[in-house]
Formats: structure tokens, sequence, C-alpha cells
DNA sequence: GGGCACGTAGTACCGCGGTACTACGCGGCA
DNA sequence: TGCCGCGTAGTACCGCGGTACTACGTGCCC
């Protein structure tokens, strides 16, 4: 059985979910929100396995309210909803943590197989969309392991080494990273001469390039 | 109607995926191949719609198969099939160029309304990968457009300091980047000088993380 | 006990990178 | 006509980064 939280700020698409919801055994609405604020206040209390979220909502929009849910931690997952298959509202409902992307005009019975997978902890992409999906993952995402036959040197990294690459890779200066690792500058100069020797790069600009190429940095932190 | 390739080494695995689509008026088994090069020749050949591969075969596998398909041009698109989920194999064949990647526990219906999606130009991904590949997704992907309200800058470029970005993304050296685009040096200089003082760097290290986080620098190529 | 990998630390040297400031030609626009 | 943005170029200066080399303590394994 699983629990549902339809959030949609049209009253008849709810009443329509509702009802196809309603219709088969193995799903139960426990609730209904028209905004973002009130989609992240019932997940709160009702934690449902999973919310059925619209993209376009006056107020908070379903973008947000996934990040809220997300963040909040529940294990409520987010299947997001749309009439428009923008890339943008699917980029940025992946990076909110979505664990589906479907398009309202989907079947019933994908849209109840959809429920069923983000239930059970798996993800689901509207084929329509999953294209473009690819195309992009294809594009940006390292080709790390499996691909690229020999990485130089990545393995033969010492932890420490790692650690100082990693640091090298956010941009940090010598001196940063000794304050921040606790290390007097000579030492960290010593750890990055290493690393570049390893890894075959000749300064940490392409270090840091490395770091990207293999995963070992990332965007959006510090 | 959609006409379909069989390629797996086992015979008895074959003849259960042609049982299957013959069962359904929707799609015609074309041929069958039994390993990479068979699958690579009669794709050229019989111009299937859509080419279920194996991933697993001896010689070539499926995932060089499918790339040797998909650089050929043609308009087969290969839908590729395997027993187990190891995220490399998913990796290497989106990076191939597949349009669909499903586990061979699929359920009947799903293979066919994977080859249905495939076949009318979408892509399908097996829900149970989809979670781990949307993860990586957003490790990745920049946040480009829409996500970041303002990047400070990026838009105050002028189409000379944008290449000159994207050149010092790759890891040139000033010199290196002078003789490429045929400048002096000091040009250079001047150039960098201005777009770090413009995306708010305060290095060239920082420009390069600029520029992979929003798409500007992108992993291989050089 | 001796060797070895690893992390730590130092000194000395040099060059690239970045800053500050100036300068000039060209095209567009008021 | 003059101003301004842009691309180009130069000089001077300084500091961080990188190299080369040495050195020592610790833990591990033969």
């Amino acid at each position: 059985m699983t629990t549902v939280l339809i959030v949609d700020d049209q009253p008849l698409q709810r009443y329509g979910f509702h009802l196809l919801l309603d219709s088969v055994p193995e799903t139960v609405v426990v609730g209904e929100a028209a905004h973002g604020a009130e989609a992240v206040r019932k997940t709160a209390e009702l934690r449902p396995d999973v919310v059925l979220m619209d993209v376009r909502m006056p107020g908070m929009d379903g973008i947000e309210a996934t990040r809220r849910i997300v963040a909040a931690g529940g294990r409520s997952r987010v299947l997001v909803l749309t009439t428009f298959d923008l890339d943008e509202y699917v980029h940025a409902a992946i990076r909110a943590g979505a664990s589906g992307f479907l398009l309202k005009d989907a079947r019933p019975e994908e849209l109840l197989a959809g429920i069923r997978s983000v239930a059970s902890g798996d993800a689901v992409i509207a084929p329509a969309l999953t294209r473009r999906l690819l195309d992009e993952y294809a594009r940006y995402v390292p080709a790390h392991r499996a691909d690229s036959p020999e990485d130089p040197g990545l393995g033969s990294l010492t932890d420490r080494e790692r650690e100082i690459l990693v640091a090298v890779g956010k941009g940090w200066t010598n001196g940063e990273i000794a304050t921040r690792f606790v290390l007097s500058e000579s030492t960290v100069k010593t750890h990055v001469g290493r690393v570049l020797a390893k890894i075959g790069a000749r300064d940490r600009i392409q270090a840091v390039i490395f770091a990207y190429d293999h995963g070992l940095a990332r965007p959006n932190e510090d």
C-alpha cells in the first residue's frame, strides 16, 4: 500500500488524480495541497510515501517545495509532474532531488507504474525527456572508470594525497590548505608536488581539471 | 510496425525475445546476431528501427557495437539489455549513444513499451538504474541557466573574454593562449585580468572552476 | 634490526601569474 | 567631432606556485 500526497493548484486536476489513484488498490491518497508551502507542511505531517508534485504553482513552486521536502530528510519521495517538457524544469527538479519526472499527459498506467517505482526507491523519467537527459549526461559526466583504460595515477595516490587533490580542486591556495589541514605550507607543497607528478599534471590548474574530470571535485559546495 | 534486430550470444535468449516480439502485432523481428561484429553488419544491412543489444558478448561487446552503430549514423536506435545493473555498463552504454538501457528481468510489457519509446525517438532507462543516474546527473551537470539566479558576470563578458575564459578552463598558460590566439602575452594577461575581475575570481584556478560550474569547460576534449 | 612507505618539514631558487597603469587604433553613436 | 567600448600592447613589480633536495619520525613487514 502506497500513501500519496497530491500537490496541484488546480482543484480539478487534484480531483482527477485522486479518482485515478483511488481506483486501484495499491495506492491511497492521504492528502492534498494547493501550493508549495502547504505541500512542505503536509509532507512533514502526513509522511506520505510519494508526493505527486505539480511544478507550476503560484507562490512557492514545485521545484522549491521539492528541494525543501528532500532537504527535510524524511522518507517521502517526490514525483514531479508537468504539462510542459521544458528542460529547465527537468534539470531543476533533478537537482532539487526529485525521484521522478513525468508529463501530465502520461497514460494512467504509466503514472501508476511511476508511483510504484518511486515508492520502491527507484526513479522514473518520462521517455520523451530521457533522450535529452541522456545526451546531456553523456556530455557532462566524466568518463571515469571502465571507459578510460588507465587513469594515470589516481589509484596510486595515497589517501592524504587524494585529500590534497580535492582541496586543490576547490581552488584553495597552498596557504589555505595548510591552514585548514593544520600543516605547514612546506608540507602542502610537498604533497601537491607529488600529486602533480603522479597524475601527470604540470601545475595545479591541470590538477583542478583532472579533479573535475575524475569526479573528485564537484560543483556547488565549498 | 517496428522492425527489430536481436543481438545476443545465447541462442535461447534470442529465441525468447523472438517469441515475445512476434506475439504482438506492433513489432517484427527482421534479424538476429550472435555477436557485436555481426550486429554492426546486420544493422547496416537490415536497417532495423531498433537494435535489441545484449552487453555481454564474446568478441566485440555490446557497448562497442553500439558505439559503431551510432557512429554509422543510420536511423537505427539501440536499446541495451543486461542481466546486471552495473553502473559501468549503463555509463558506457549512454556514452556510446544508446537510446535505452533495460534489465533482462524486465516484465514483457516493459520491454515492449521500451521498444516503442525508442522506436519513436525517445529513450528509456530501467527504473532501478534511473535513481543512480539522476544522482550522478545532479552531481556533475552544471547548474547553468534558470537555476542560479545571478551568474555574476558571465553575461557581462565580451565574446573575446569568453573565448579567453574557455581557454583558461582548458588549463592553458597565458603563453599558450597567446600562441594559439596569435596575440601577445600582454594582451592575454589584460584579458585574463578583466575576466577575473568580472566573474569575481581571484586567480585563474577559480576561473577554471567557474568555467566548469557554468558549463564553459567540459571533460573529454582538447 | 633494517628497509620501506608515508606524512611531515625545511631551504633555496626561479618563473609564471596577477596587478597597476598607460597607450593606441577602430568602430559605433550622440 | 568627440566620446566610449573593445581589443590590442607594453612596462614594472611582487608574490605564489613549483622544483630540487634534504631530513626525520612512525608504523609495517620481512
